[in-house]
DNA sequence: TTGTAGGCGTTATCAG
DNA sequence: CTGATAACGCCTACAA
């Protein structure tokens, strides 16, 4: 390994200068300077960045508390945030947490010097790990918020802004009756995680004071549930004819089960994603009309009002929220003019290929894997 | 911040007894041991990680380059290998590339003293990152392969058997007419990415040795053709009963696509998705059959693979592939008898919703969103 | 079993 | 502008 000492000695200068070279932090004749770029190329010198982060007490990393959900806008997050950081210098480090003592945890990342920083996602409501954060007085910047923002740096979707939105054009569409799909995170250890409930509040919010009605579902986490949501909304919301899905899995199973029944998007019924991966929109026919998670710009801001604290920038919090934009597609229509409840036996006329298939199957004794 | 020299103040010993015992690196007495402890717990003393990674030249930190594609079970490999590597004391940083320079940049991530190893994805089969990583002696483990594998640690999927593994079951429900269809890389920076070439190589060999008729379709990166992939399985392979999807997203596309036609899945033409992420399965209807990739178990194999090698445990490479495992769903039936192809007339009679809608958007002058 | 002391490669403070 | 030199906090022979 090349030392600066070496290259000092080849460029005939002190160490200190081929620091101020190096680190730009001093001003350094264009001629010694030059000697010193010279002997860097030539030993191909990389300053060792255990020794910078000891004697600066800087490590130029920032932790990552690992998401668990697996959401597909997560991605874009994290690779945006891992960009922003290596541009200015940093780097990424991601870190699992484990259910128990995860404040203690993470704070002790800072006090062993490992992170200058930290990143959390998935921020609840009241979030603990904020709370331990702040008494360790550890710099971070959250990805979502928490219901006290007190000179905290935050970036967040605009939940709110974005149902807002999408009543808003269901609305102006001719819709009235609508219907909110969720994930449901209670008895999970997300149950306070804010997005779920901000859109919920929002969203009866929204339809109430337009006059509308509306009706919200929970989806369990676990999968078998999402393919049943169609008879769940058939059942206890029959008239609806907009249907907003916060929940990329379940909305994208919903289009074609309304479809396989039958039920045609958008004639019949309208279908909007929200805080959406951009990827899911051409995957359905008709293509789905999503309202899109703003996942990169939220990285990097959250990355970038980190380091800038970091790095002494003080003033204001950063404390950005974006609304999701609307990106078309072709499943959201004007609202049906007298079509039947969905719970209506007008529908049964278009038996779903799957409910034959079970038929089938039983009477002659084949069977599907 | 607490250091070693006050905790050895405190509990009366110098401060090698202390590291001695944080590091168990030498035996102490019991109970100058928990002298030691006791001022660790009191003062709230936490090793420096920076120090540590320059006295002893290690910094603990496995670099990951980071995966370009958005393959949903690469999210499993990235957290496996965070945990893995978690749990051994290491941490996984993520590596973003940029597609010049990316192998001197690899390298000089070692030679900064930055990484101890460096954990590859998304391996070409000529792979110009690998060959610098060996020239410059880094340590690294591959998340699957090169041609040329002599003395590399590598996990991967078993393509090979995976492919051979599904054109067996579905012959053995009597199929004799294949489409597979695959990611086309071609023009992309992953033009040399494995698994679909060899997906293509041992699905050609699989059904010419079992004297069965195979096609290949493959489907450009970009979104919009993902959606035709129907009509092109219909135009170039209109006999197909079978089909293997190494896709996710064109593989749940299609089989909505084909319902939509009026073309029961699995009655007319059975469909399974290959190396494909869990979560996809339960959102078709009727439930797709998957051959699962092994993501975590490949993220934690490999992550300890490079561990192993790091702390010197020798011995043969760690050379790994395990085949994906069959999650039955619903969509893989026995062959139909005398199907008529898919190009024929016969299927028109279910015009599909979408043409519907686009013929009434533009005859009453509304449009959809 | 414990202590002493010399690095590890940089940064940063102070002189010159 | 450039050069000494003392940290930075820990590891690790080597001694005792």
């Amino acid at each position: 390994m090349v030392t600066m000492q070496q290259v000092a000695d080849r460029a005939k200068v002190s160490i200190s200068t081929v620091s101020f070279v190096v680190n730009d932090t001093k001003p350094v004749m264009a001629e010694t300077r030059e000697r010193v770029l010279k002997a860097i190329d030539e030993l191909g010198y990389r300053r060792n960045s255990m020794a910078r982060a000891l004697a600066s007490r800087k490590s130029r990393v920032i932790a990552l508390i690992y998401p668990l959900l697996d959401h597909r806008h997560h991605h874009s997050f994290v690779d945006a945030a891992a960009t922003a950081a290596e541009e200015r210098g940093y780097s990424l480090v991601l870190w699992p947490v484990h259910s128990d003592n995860v404040s203690a945890e993470i704070a002790s990342l800072i006090q062993a010097g490992f992170a200058d920083g930290v990143l959390l996602m998935e921020v609840q409501l009241e979030d603990e790990r904020v709370t331990h954060l702040q008494q360790a007085g550890a710099p971070f910047a959250l990805i979502g918020r928490t219901r006290e923002l007190h000179g905290i740096d935050y970036v967040d979707i605009d939940f709110e802004r974005s149902v807002e939105q999408a009543v808003e054009d269901f609305a102006a569409l001719g819709h009235r009756d609508f219907s909110l799909i969720i994930e449901d995170l209670s008895d999970t250890p997300l149950a306070g995680y804010s997005p779920p409930i901000r859109a919920e509040q929002t969203f009866e919010e929204a339809v109430r004071s337009r006059g509308l009605n509306g009706t919200v579902f929970r989806v369990p986490h676990e999968r078998a549930s999402i393919l049943s949501i169609a008879d769940e909304i058939a059942r206890r919301a029959p008239e609806t004819t907009a249907i907003i899905g916060m929940h990329d899995d379940a909305t994208f199973a919903l289009i074609n089960v309304l479809r396989h029944r039958g039920i045609r998007v958008p004639e019949d019924i309208s279908i909007a994603g929200i805080a959406s991966a951009t990827a899911m929109a051409t995957l359905t026919d008709p293509a789905l009309s999503t309202y899109d998670a703003p996942g990169s710009a939220l990285g990097r801001l959250a990355t970038e009002a980190l380091i800038d604290r970091l790095e002494g920038r003080g003033g204001p919090p950063t404390q950005v929220r974006i609304a999701c934009t609307l990106m078309p597609g072709a499943s959201m229509g004007p609202a049906p003019v007298d079509r039947p409840p969905l719970s209506s036996e007008a529908w049964k006329r278009h038996p779903s290929t799957s409910a034959r298939a079970v038929e089938s199957a039983a009477l002659d004794g084949t069977h599907a894997i």
